[in-house]
DNA sequence: AGAAATTATTTTAAGCCTAAAATGTTTTTG
DNA sequence: CAAAAACATTTTAGGCTTAAAATAATTTCT
């Protein structure tokens, strides 16, 4: 008699997910998040292209920019958007050619870059923010309240499940240095 | 730092959530589906490169071929990876040039192109395959296994909500041509 | 059969993205 | 104070990615 892992499944597969070592559930999860994570992603940017004829890592940096009255630094926003420094510098040198950004280095120390949105960036950010709003309600309109609740919660455990892997494994490489 | 999602708010956030049209619930549940979408997959890319020298885009192609005896078409790739053609194309290349990919026309239909993993490129994916898959186990480990099972279930019917909305607005565009 | 439409893939042009090296600036240290 | 270390950003080189146009092959239609 084995050990019945969650609940009513097949002998067969039961066996299959049951052999030592095997990770096949984690996996699958991680596909299935994968899968609606360019899901959504892609129509994205899709309507901001139809739309807004602009690419979301534009949208993005824009976003993280109008969270601030008073600028946010290329290492903040690339730190916040999870993308290199060299990529925040690409992108915010198109943004600033376009006029929606503003760029200057910190007077106190020189080594700093300010970036703001100038007053066109945000009318236009705006904008496309509250259309992307309805996008991202409109795609997520048909889980129940509760079931988005209930995600939000259990994406919640994912996000802290995988810092403390991921800073774990940091240590030991850290560890391994020394 | 984070907003509570659904239960105990204070009033005026409450408020401030109940605007009418306002869907910010809805875009920090996106927010937190893409952080933890990103985290995993920079992981992953990382520590391919570090342990394998390779890349994801390369991992996921030769995963899709290892899944099948017979070889699969550049489009059938493409739309499982849920990426351009031009894309598979040039990955596909890169995977020739190194000898893990065997590329060939199909002898009915000479617009098709036949792709799979030559006997190196089994072996060398195997490997890989077999340490990614703990690396994904290693990353969820801090879930618990139901909760697992429910962010699996959650994440089924938000895959179906997904595909409902983006299908039914091409549905409005196509009626929108005629 | 021959023209037109469809299908599968490739090419092209442009933008995104990264790691690693380089540059310029500030802080720390001997 | 000067050298070294640390820091913030940019540059570089290379790979990924896409949409749209181009190419090539097959199927459909008349």
């Amino acid at each position: 008699m084995e050990t019945p892992s969650s609940s009513l499944i097949l002998d067969r597969e039961t066996k299959a997910s049951e052999r030592p070592g095997d990770h096949k559930d984690e996996l699958r999860l991680w596909l299935r998040l994968l899968t609606c994570s360019t899901l959504i992603e892609t129509e994205i940017r899709n309507r901001l292209r139809e739309e807004f004829k602009t690419t979301l890592p534009r949208f993005d940096l824009m976003a993280q920019l109008d969270k601030t009255a008073v600028g946010m630094t290329v290492g903040e926003v690339s730190q916040r958007l999870m993308v290199s420094n060299g990529n925040v510098t690409a992108v915010v040198a198109g943004l600033v050619t376009d006029g929606l950004v503003d760029k200057r280095s910190a007077p106190q120390d020189r080594r700093v870059q300010i970036l703001t949105l100038t007053a066109q960036g945000r009318k236009v950010f705006r904008a496309m923010a509250e259309r992307h709003e309805d996008w991202i309600a409109e795609l997520f309109a048909g889980l129940e309240q509760t079931d988005r609740g209930q995600l939000f919660r259990l994406l919640g455990q994912t996000k802290t499940s995988l810092h403390r892997a991921i800073a774990g494994r940091a240590e030991d490489a850290a560890k391994g240095d020394a």
